[in-house]
DNA sequence: AGTATAATTCAACCGGTGTTGAACTAATTA
DNA sequence: TAATTAGTTCAACACCGGTTGAATTATACT
């Protein structure tokens, strides 16, 4: 039972990340961000989006943890964003794990003609 | 121009499959056929769902080109579904490309309060 | 033929979310 | 103190997509 809760949180944490990489905008931000381009208002010269929009999408890239923010010392009103390095490797760990070619097992026969005809149950 | 057309492209073929990727159910019916187990009805009794659902979602996953279906040559009324190695090949290496932290730069100092003081130019 | 079974398709509902424009906050400058 | 600038928050809209139940298709058994 706890084995399955634990699956369970795990697929959520998983796509829950996916979600929030799921957005091409939000991506097209991030990986602005990953080329060194950090402010809000650079990064909607650059991609050509309103800086409200910018600004939601990085909340939801802060809030997934992401990316974090650091204010200017010399005039706080600029505040630069940069990748969670942490979180990325953590990413990368986490598909490689589930998308891993080795854990793919061939098919388990417990369902089909064969259990029909042999021992009369169907399926489900 | 091309460059930026193939990195947008590139993009949206990720985001694309990540949303696919970011249902909860059905990357819960992609782990059980990456676990052997493998027809509508099974994955519906494993999975406490509808067949309706459960077919509904394996659509997704197949126009994705993520599974792969077979009818058994005994009865063709029932339809296994199996991994796309290939893509999931695919896919692990696509994630390793965009979560390399190799590839994340420091920033590069075009905007700010130096830029605004020093070259009284505005940002953006 | 008629019934049963595996699976899909269809129409409808509904909740979440990206986008937009306007108002607002915080910090700096004149 | 008034104006400017970087960035956020808010309300409203619109659309996409997961879920559901019923109808439909396709195949196999009696």
């Amino acid at each position: 039972m706890e084995n399955l809760a634990e699956q369970s949180t795990a697929i959520h944490e998983m796509t829950d990340l996916l979600k929030i990489l799921s957005e091409p905008t939000r991506v097209r931000i991030l990986e602005k961000i990953m080329d060194g381009v950090q402010c809000n208002c650079e990064l909607g010269s650059a991609l050509k989006l309103a800086p409200n929009l910018i600004s939601h999408h990085l909340s939801v890239l802060r809030d997934a943890e992401l990316i974090e923010t650091q204010r200017d010392p010399l005039d706080a009103r600029w505040i630069y964003y940069s990748v969670n390095m942490t979180k990325l490797i953590e990413i990368r760990s986490i598909m490689n794990d589930f998308f891993n070619p080795q854990r793919v097992m061939p098919r388990s026969q417990t369902c089909g003609p064969v259990f029909t005809h042999d021992q009369s149950k169907k399926c489900g």
